[in-house]
RNA sequence: GGGCCGGUAGCUCAGUUGGUUAGAGCACACCCUUGAUAAGGGUGGGGUCGAAAGUUCGAGUCUUUCUCGGCCCA
């Protein structure tokens, strides 16, 4: 019967959140309405925030890593739309690339056919529909975490528009004359005839020939080195006749020795690092010898030897280059350099003028650079070349290694380092280095250590190779004349290439006549047409140029991009580059990074160790919404762990939430309206009232501030803390008194719910970028219309609510409660008491509280049946409470108990 | 091996320019409540700050070394 008389909560938004099945129904009704373009209309013409994607590859399922980045992304725009900006996020894929090309390759071997039958055009179309199937998939996958962008219109490095866009771009660098063409060591297979990719790369076990040769040296200022020998260790004897110089390591230290065994060695002195002497007479098994002198290995400085078969034609100097990646790994300190043939003696060999030149052809024949040796495959060499060295007296030794060598991925050929022509945007010629970090400095990184990484990146970094041997990509548009060899440069032609990319796509390069492309201008029969095509990262690095540029939705430059740490050296850097190469300045005025995922005990996710967990499975247990918690209270800028006792916490954390939402629906019988706060008379309101409006303006202000520096773990649980412990344990529980037991139209109800209101228009508000189907579900409750709380704007909180004197007042009401509590339980666990109604306190304050709080409604904030207050001015402490069972009946309403008649219910 | 970054209670995170007994929420334990009820309230036990050394009157907070982990590169 005592039920009738009090105003329970009730409301149809359910405590259990069933988001697996809940969610998909929003997405639905978000497609219904068609949020996206309500969203576009609702803030036309307003600041624009763009957050440019950076396009994942469109090729296999989403990972946890795909899946924070999307979500971080979403929560981000839709933190900026409702701070009343245009927001506009457009997705993108990568297609173009390697990966592709395999899956491709791939099927056909599994249909049996090879790939070299295939019409390029072919095998180009089904790379293309490989890729649409999966941007499909993916957007699908995108959706379910509650992503809102224009879907419909993604963009993608494959569409038409992209690679003629590319091609113009790639025009730029070749008028301005910085796409210049070199030679570069790849790694190589002479079986496939191709250059293969780190990725298409397996090391396995491989017996290679081993020689210790001997280098004399022919000029030296180094008195002692006269006279002497420099004795390397090689596994690939192939190499040698491609050998340009010698590289030392200065800070080791290397000894002169003479041979005194019978051999074709006896009496001669070589060079050998201290430390590498013993396993080197062990190997070249070397008993009788003789250590003439020890030295620095700077003396090596400007020191030049003799070829091996300087006799036979290789009569160029061997320079003695100084190179820190000489090891005592493993030889004899002294490696020999064929800047033809591997990476670190290209580069060594490049920074001292000696340019790597094709020395071995596409099936792995010496080239007419290399005397008496051309037209031999390399693989057939070794012995040629043992054989030479024999014949010269310049092989100490040689044996036989079993040791990890890299092999192609498919024929499991060995593969070898080879200088092939390549094309390559220079980091020097025309200042790009130089105006790729100015703009660093122009841009703001979250978090602010993203900058120095990149900056080093960019300080060191070689040219850029942009040329790739492949098919399925966008071709360089380069032909080159015969005659002279030169690059065509013609705005013409590249805009003419550019206008049938946007037709057709890129295909027919393969396919037609070149002369299409030239136009009338030039004879097709006096060029050549490459066939190269771009790397990737150029395509991705344009993404600005043909997408925030083109679209009149965007804007250039980008205000964020927003990727893992890994992309300081991928789309962070390569559209950095393009950008300043073609237009003087980054892309973007912030770079945003995030951290890997990693599993609950910090360690890298991989298949191996089975620590994975796919976003799939969360979304199936959970909900987005639960993984998108984990995101917004993860610190991104470090890695991010997760398992699912971490996915616990977190969802423990949503039903605190979700309660809370639960109470004030409740409580207003979901009935919600939006007040005009400016209007609102603050000091009409009752103390504790005033309390919580000052509470939400302190709230309001740690909000901005943490979503100005997007660190939103913080937000995160400023939010979380605010419903735990000012709402849940405080506010909701003083006043669960007012609104079950008060009249429904008393002035302090009224005023309860006019705050209660508040909070939760406030709390939707704030939570809806983070909770973004949560939050959608109770707007739906409070709001008849076909809308959405992510048209709504975050409330803007007056600042007559700050009341720092109410603050500093109830921060001493609430230490005397702390410790009315602890009284309250010394009772409750002798038993004597149960619920803090049955209690009677008596507090005794000293001068300074008394005085201050005399009068005050201590009952309703220690939610107990009878206070009884007393100044007490001989007692050290300033507070002291004691708690005792309350005399009297308990009002069957208002459950407090009284010796009279209750005042409010009249109940016996 | 190099560059950058990180290791604070079981978990997620705070700890301003070095300064009193290192904080919060969650989880946990115990108790209360049964009018937010597969909810709610109260109280409480947990870290010596990855390890060591150093600078200092004083270091989680500065320096060095080591260790573990992450990304990128070689």
């Amino acid at each position: 019967m005592s039920k009738d008389q009090i105003n329970l909560p009730k409301t149809s938004f359910s405590m259990k959140a069933n988001l697996p099945n809940k969610e998909p129904d929003l997405i639905k009704y978000w497609d219904e309405i068609g949020l996206y373009e309500k969203l576009r209309k609702n803030t036309k013409g307003k600041e624009k925030f763009v957050l440019h994607d950076g396009p994942p590859y469109a090729n296999g399922n989403i990972h946890m890593g795909t899946a924070l980045n999307k979500i971080l992304k979403d929560i981000i725009t839709k933190f900026h739309q409702m701070d009343g900006k245009d927001s506009v996020y457009v997705p993108g894929w990568d297609c173009h690339g390697l990966p592709i090309e395999w899956k491709i390759e791939e099927q056909y071997k599994k249909k049996k056919k090879n790939k070299n039958d295939i019409p390029i055009v072919e095998f180009r179309k089904e790379c293309r529909e490989f890729a649409s199937k999966w941007i499909l998939i993916h957007k699908e996958q995108f959706k379910r975490l509650g992503v809102v962008g224009d879907w419909e219109n993604y963009y993608s490095t494959m569409s038409y528009d992209a690679e003629a866009q590319i091609v113009r771009e790639l025009g730029k660098f070749l008028k301005e004359g910085s796409l210049y063409k070199g030679y570069k060591p790849v790694l190589w297979s002479t079986v496939e005839k191709t250059a293969l990719s780190d990725a298409e790369v397996e090391y396995m076990d491989h017996t290679s020939d081993t020689i210790y040769v001997s280098f004399k040296v022919k000029k030296t200022s180094f008195q002692e080195l006269k006279n002497t020998e420099i004795i390397i260790w090689t596994t690939t004897p192939w190499t040698i006749p491609a050998n340009k110089a010698l590289a030392y390591n200065e800070n080791l230290k290397y000894l002169i020795i003479k041979i005194k065994d019978d051999s074709d060695f006896k009496d001669r002195k070589i060079v050998v690092a201290k430390e590498l002497l013993q396993s080197m007479i062990d190997e070249c098994k070397l008993e009788k010898f003789e250590i003439l002198n020890e030295f620095s290995g700077a003396k090596f400085e400007g020191v030049i030897c003799n070829h091996p078969f300087s006799e036979d034609g290789f009569d160029y100097d061997v320079p003695m280059l100084e190179a820190r990646f000489v090891t005592l790994e493993q030889g004899t300190g002294i490696v020999h350099c064929a800047p033809s043939h591997g990476p670190d003696d290209f580069n060594l060999c490049l920074n001292n003028n000696i340019k790597a030149v094709e020395t071995v052809d596409d099936d792995g024949k010496y080239t007419k650079h290399i005397p008496s040796f051309e037209g031999i495959h390399i693989f057939k060499a070794n012995p040629i070349v043992i054989e030479k060295l024999l014949k010269f007296k310049n092989l100490l030794s040689n044996g036989k290694l079993n040791h990890s060598y890299p092999h192609s991925w498919r024929s499991k050929a060995p593969l070898v380092h080879r200088a092939t022509q390549q094309w390559f945007i220079s980091m020097e010629s025309h200042g790009l280095r130089k105006k790729a970090l100015k703009a660093l400095d122009e841009t703001t990184f979250y978090p602010s250590k993203g900058k120095e990484r990149i900056r080093s990146m960019i300080e060191s970094r070689p040219d850029w190779c942009v040329s790739r041997q492949r098919v399925w990509g966008v071709p360089l548009p380069i032909f080159v004349k015969k005659d002279n060899n030169k690059v065509l440069i013609d705005d013409e032609v590249f805009e003419n290439i550019a206008k049938i990319y946007e037709k057709e796509g890129s295909d027919c390069w393969f396919s037609d006549n070149p002369q299409r492309f030239l136009g009338e201008k030039y004879d097709a029969k006096d060029y050549n047409k490459l066939s190269d095509i771009v790397e990737v990262w150029f395509d991705s690095g344009s993404t600005h140029s043909f997408v925030l540029e083109k679209r009149e939705d965007l804007k250039w430059p980008a205000s964020m991009y927003l990727e893992g740490s890994d992309q300081h050296r991928g789309w962070f850097h390569s559209s950095l580059l393009e950008s300043c190469g073609t237009r003087g300045r980054a892309p973007f005025e912030s770079i945003l990074s995030h951290g890997f995922v990693v599993d609950g005990k910090g360690l890298k996710m991989s298949k191996s160790s089975g620590n994975t967990i796919l976003p799939e499975e969360i979304l199936k247990k959970y909900g987005a919404d639960i993984l998108r918690i984990w995101v917004a209270a993860s610190n991104y800028a470090e890695d991010l762990r997760i398992d699912y006792s971490i996915l616990e916490q977190h969802a423990e954390a949503y039903r605190k939430i979700r309660n809370t939402f639960r109470y004030l629906l409740g409580n207003l019988k979901d009935e919600v309206e939006f007040n005009d706060l400016k209007s609102i008379k603050v000091t009409n309101l009752p103390e504790l009232e005033q309390y919580m409006l000052n509470k939400i303006y302190k709230l309001n202000n740690e909000f901005n501030y943490n979503f100005k520096n997007y660190t939103f773990h913080n937000l995160y649980k400023e939010l979380l803390n605010f419903c735990t412990v000012d709402l849940s344990a405080f506010y909701f529980d003083i006043r669960k008194d007012t609104l079950y037991c008060d009249p429904i139209d008393s002035e302090k109800r009224r005023s309860c719910i006019l705050v209660l209101n508040i909070i939760i228009n406030c709390l939707l508000r704030w939570f809806a970028p983070i909770l973004t189907f949560t939050c959608e579900e109770i707007f739906k409750i409070i709001n008849h219309k076909d809308s959405s709380i992510h048209l709504e704007n975050f409330p803007s909180i007056p600042s007559n609510w700050e009341n720092s004197n109410l603050e500093t007042r109830w921060n001493d009401l609430i230490k005397i409660r702390d410790k009315c509590n602890i009284s309250i339980e010394e009772k409750r666990s002798e038993k004597i008491i149960g619920s803090s109604l049955e209690a009677e306190v008596d507090l005794e304050l000293n001068d300074e509280l008394y005085n201050k709080f005399k009068g005050f409604n201590f009952e309703e904030l220690f939610i107990t049946s009878k206070v009884n207050l007393k100044n007490n001015t001989s007692i050290k402490e300033e507070i002291v409470t004691i708690a005792k069972k309350a005399n009297g009946n308990k009002c069957p309403v208002c459950w407090k108990i009284r010796e009279a008649k209750c005042e409010r219910h009249g109940n016996l």
